[in-house]
DNA sequence: TTTTATGCATAATAATTTTATGTATTACTT
DNA sequence: AAGTAATACATAAAATTATTATGCATAAAA
């Protein structure tokens, strides 16, 4: 991840919505998607993102299928149910989280 | 900060921006604002609070001034030149990080 | 009078990320 | 054909940031 330190800490919200959206994707995949989407903004760094995979794995939360293109390894990571649950409680903690510093930033967003 | 990780790394954003709204502010103080606005969903830690507000103290973002009240001492911080200049770009990387993430997170917020 | 709230502080630990490498294949350019 | 850029994985050392656990002390409330 670079960019502001602002992204600590959303790295898995990223990878597992990505994953929930595209039924299937490889590492390196990943982060094409994220500077596309984000028009270069943010790049993820590889030293973030591989052990953020393997740890995901690690818990159940992402299913791994390797694969070889010509000479190529890939490895499609894939949300197991268990992960897509993830998913869906860390969606609603990053609205939680924008609500939460749109209201400390902003009076107008300060209910009574 | 206690709540998810989140918010790691959006400490000093919430810091310059209270103190640039309400002028001086001491360190407890911030804590129970922050508890107030965010309904007691984030509750910011001493730990992670006061070595904040030392480091910057130390880059010139911040100026000190104690106060006595009755016996108990107070730590009033007040945004100093550099310090306004900075809380100007921390909420402008908060916006770009909050645009960056919905549209990671919605695809409704990808523009082409 | 004992608990809760106010008010500061720091040190050890944990978690997450950056920076720096390393390996290897494939595509592009000159 | 040779060199560079892109693709694709990986890990280890260092840095950053925050949590947890303390510690001290005053003031208010139960």
């Amino acid at each position: 991840m670079k960019s502001t330190n602002l992204y600590k800490g959303s790295l898995v919200t990223i990878i597992l919505k990505l994953l929930n959206e595209n039924d299937k994707m490889y590492g390196y995949e990943i982060t094409q998607k994220v500077k596309e989407i984000t028009k270069n903004e943010l790049q993820l760094t590889e030293g973030a993102l591989y052990p953020a995979l393997h740890k995901l794995e690690a818990q159940g939360m992402l299913h791994v299928e390797i694969s070889k293109v010509g000479n190529r390894v890939r490895k499609y990571y894939r949300l197991t149910e268990d992960g897509t649950k993830e998913t869906v409680a860390k969606l609603a903690e990053l609205e939680s989280y924008i609500r939460n510093m749109r209201a400390l930033v902003n009076p107008k967003f300060r209910e009574g």
